[in-house]
DNA sequence: TCCGACCTTGACGCCGGTGTCAAGGTCAAG
DNA sequence: CTTGACCTTGACACCGGCGTCAAGGTCGGA
């Protein structure tokens, strides 16, 4: 399988599956005429690495991810490392997420308070 | 107050500072040498605007709440374009929170399989 | 033989918020 | 007068995850 097909697989582009090696996320045999080849599992490895990054993870962060990523993202011992990168993520995310739907209930109340119409909270 | 003063009382940089008024979120008299003068009121405001970027959001969405920023984040005139204006930005707010609640919400899923440990849903 | 679709590396662009350097003007203190 | 701490504008650097263009090599089919 060479690039195209992969990305065309995994719903990337060749550019971010070269970026992926480049940050070394991803490895790939070489043709003669220098093209890359990857095997089948390249398939499911750079779909659990799009899964990590949709989840807000960097690439440094999904690389701490790698040892436990060869397999499906469900399985695997993350290591201790990785279970404190993703934690520190979430926590991230978790106070992130509240700053804003604080910032979005004051508004709302503002803006019912003038309206006299009943914003729904967030779901 | 000078620029320095203000950076040191909000917690910021004259640099940002300097950013902000650049932006249009805030706006400063001149000295006779042409250095910026603040009036008390100013450093209120910065505290509100580093709060909502804190919360995520830009630059460009802070300057769409100053209308209602002058006093306390509470407090809010509301002219009847600025109540127009709020409920879409609302709008846009709710759909960017519920986006980064499912990323925030696959992140546990991810990090609940790894550790076997129930993660509670976003507040 | 030649086109077009694929591949290669290299490098610059973008967004957003800010750091940082450059090259000065201003002012109070020693 | 000099020093040094403050201020000014302008502009380039950075991070992250690519998009995109450049300039070419490598195929398979008509």
């Amino acid at each position: 399988m060479q690039i195209g097909e992969l990305a065309a697989k995994t719903g990337t582009t060749p550019r971010a599956l070269r970026h992926y090696e480049q940050a070394g996320l991803i490895t790939s045999e070489r043709a003669a005429n220098g093209y890359r080849v990857y095997d089948t599992g390249a398939a499911v490895r750079v779909r659990n690495i799009r899964h990590l990054l949709d989840a807000g993870l960097t690439l440094d962060d999904v690389r701490v991810f790698l040892p436990c990523l060869d397999g499906d993202v469900t399985a695997g011992p993350a290591s201790a490392t990785a279970l404190r990168v993703a934690a520190e993520r979430l926590a991230v995310m978790d106070a992130r997420i509240a700053a804003q739907v604080a910032v979005r209930d004051r508004l709302a109340t503002v803006l019912s308070q003038a309206t006299g119409t009943h914003m729904r909270p967030v779901a």
